[in-house]
RNA sequence: GCGCCUGUGGCCCAACGGAUAGGGCAUCAGCCUCCGAAGCUGGUGGUGCAGGUUCAAUUCCUGCCAGGCGCACCA
């Protein structure tokens, strides 16, 4: 891939830099950036004011000796037809303003090359394995999975879509404490509707689906001893239906019941043993977490002779790098934030890099219906499931708005304003833009100008609509560095509102022809970047509505 | 007590450490004989408190205040 604009004129600063008496004092990192206003030019860099405690001079005194440095290098640089001016502004920024042409070639090239233009080769096909939702299959997926469940899709299509080869996992826990309880859940409610007296414990699951669970135990005939397993079976295939509805599909689902058949667990146990990573204490099995910084060493296998959750976990993660995924990201409720330490004690204690791990922790979303939050036990079953949520507002909007704020901030999410038809609703207004130039590409009869002159794009609000456009791949890399797809919501709202403000302001249609095949041109672009940010967040993108 | 997350107009949220802190809702006033008014234009109004680092702090650090969540030989 060919060097992009961003990176020549960092490059071109960076000469300037060492040309002159700057160079030698240049410390800092010259970083080129967008301006928070077009106001501010095209490209902007800080460096003047960053170099001015170590030139002890004032930072405008800088930045006008760097732009005669910059001027001085420019012709040789390749770049004189694009820039068209380099000036200091504010308190010593270094502005470049490009010319209208280099727009109507990066425009020209979303047009001929549609999405194959926003991407970018960041991941150069890195193995990244990233695991989400792994609720235990013990109920229907709650709405603090659904948001995971968004996150993490919507994340590895973008990791995707910067050539990372993404595998997406889903931890299944389909053994232990948890399945031994509902069995025994199915049993008595078998019992109970078999007549029997029963008593039920209040640690059981009491949602009214283990009735149902018992119903076709009992018509199949199970085992007591096997309630577990096909109580957790029958909920997997509900899960998995509801994850498919939602649009999220896993590559592959880990059983820990296998795990535990592999060996791999005391594999790993007696890795670590060579490693002086395990100790005995209390007639427990300890691991020594404290040697990577954990708060306390854990307990592995306890005095009972049962293995903690942790035990299965560090063989877990261990496997998914021995199976030649160099990148983990792992997508946590925040009641497992504890829990990070001691997954990267033990990766450290493997070898690896605590950077190998990422854990993202996907804060909770709390359902209001309007303005009134909705209340929730889970305890008594009665939460608020992603099922519920997606049959009262569907997919698209559901997904739109678990990934409309920042993954690690709570998230209130309005049934009422999901499903409204309008302005308050961000997703309508932006597949509203979508539909919007579907339709009047729809209008258009002859379709005969393949080539148009895109310099006919001559108002603010065109060039404004190219830059917005143009902005799309840096979201993409802010997703990457923060590991959280949010941005790309925001950014889409954004480029709609661009949109809508052109549209106003200028008919496409019924202009002179060299105008109206340009701003086609331009709305088709429009329409790329609009459908692929969509499409990257799995809501789809409707031609009409 | 310890840890994590969060405090931005009446309400909900934006702002890789940058330039005059942006938008939506609500509210007030406007814009459809013309490509979709699910849209656009204008008005009102804001960084919890106290320090610190920096040329520059909503952003980073410390303390406090307020809210949410979590602290097992549970999973």
């Amino acid at each position: 891939m060919q060097k992009n604009i961003q990176e020549e004129l960092t490059a071109l600063v960076i000469r300037a830099l060492r040309a002159g008496e700057l160079g030698k004092l240049a410390q800092e990192e010259v970083i080129l950036d967008l301006p928070t206003d077009s106001r501010f030019g095209d490209f902007t860099t800080n460096i003047a004011l960053k170099l001015s405690k170590a030139l002890k001079n004032p930072p405008r005194q800088i930045a006008a000796a760097l732009v005669e440095l910059i001027q001085k290098e420019i012709p040789e640089s390749g770049l004189n037809e694009l820039i068209s001016q380099v000036k200091v502004e504010g308190a010593g920024f270094v502005n470049f303003y490009l010319n209208a042409d280099y727009f109507y070639n990066q425009l020209n090239k979303i047009i001929t090359q549609g999405k194959d233009a926003l991407k970018q080769d960041l991941g150069k096909g890195r193995k990244v394995l990233i695991e989400f939702v792994s609720a235990n299959p013990t109920g229907s997926l709650s709405v603090a999975h659904a948001r995971q469940a968004a996150v993490g899709d919507c994340l590895a299509n973008i990791l995707g879509f910067l050539n990372f080869s993404i595998q997406r996992e889903y931890y299944l826990n389909d053994e232990g404490n948890q399945i031994n309880i509902l069995g025994k859940s199915v049993q008595l409610r078998r019992e109970e509707l078999a007549g029997k007296k029963t008593e039920f414990p209040e640690n059981y699951y009491q949602g009214d689906y283990i009735y149902d669970i018992a119903k076709e135990a009992d018509k199949q005939k199970i085992k007591d001893a096997s309630l577990g397993d096909f109580a957790g079976d029958y909920i997997l295939k509900i899960i998995k239906q509801e994850l498919s509805d939602f649009g999220v599909n896993f590559d592959y689902w880990y059983s820990q019941k296998e795990l535990a058949k592999s060996g791999k667990i005391d594999q790993a146990f007696s890795r670590l043993k060579e490693k002086g990573f395990l100790f005995e204490q209390d007639g427990a099995l300890w691991f020594k977490s404290t040697a990577f910084g954990d708060d306390k060493d854990r307990v592995i296998i306890k005095s009972d002779g049962s293995q903690t959750y942790l035990a299965p976990d560090i063989a877990y993660h261990e496997d998914k790098f021995n199976r030649g995924f160099s990148w983990l990201i792992n997508l946590w409720g925040p009641d497992h934030h504890g829990y990070i330490n001691r997954i990267k004690a033990s990766i450290q204690a493997f070898g690896h890099s605590p950077e190998d791990l990422s854990v993202i922790i996907v804060q909770l979303a709390t359902i209001f219906r309007n303005g009134q939050p909705v209340q929730m036990s889970t305890r008594r079953g009665q939460y608020i499931t992603l099922r519920e949520v997606l049959d009262e507002v569907g997919s698209d909007a559901s997904r739109f708005f678990f990934l409309m704020r920042r993954t690690s901030s709570h998230l209130d999410f309005d049934l009422e304003v999901a499903k409204k038809q309008s302005s308050e609703n961000p997703v309508y207004y932006v597949q509203y833009a979508h539909a919007r130039i579907c339709s009047i590409l729809r209008s258009v009869t002859n379709q005969s100008n393949g080539n148009p002159d895109l310099s006919a794009l001559k108002e603010k609000e065109e060039l404004n609509l190219i830059k917005k456009m143009l902005e799309f791949k840096a979201v993409l890399n802010i997703c990457l560095v923060t590991c959280d797809p949010y941005m790309v919501t925001v950014y889409l709202q954004e480029l709609s509102e661009t949109f809508h403000k052109f549209y106003d302001l200028h008919r496409v249609l019924g202009q002179a022809e060299a105008l109206t095949s340009a701003r086609l041109a331009l709305i088709k672009g429009v329409k790329i970047v609009l459908s692929c940010g969509l499409e990257l967040l799995g809501v789809s993108q409707p031609e009409s509505m």
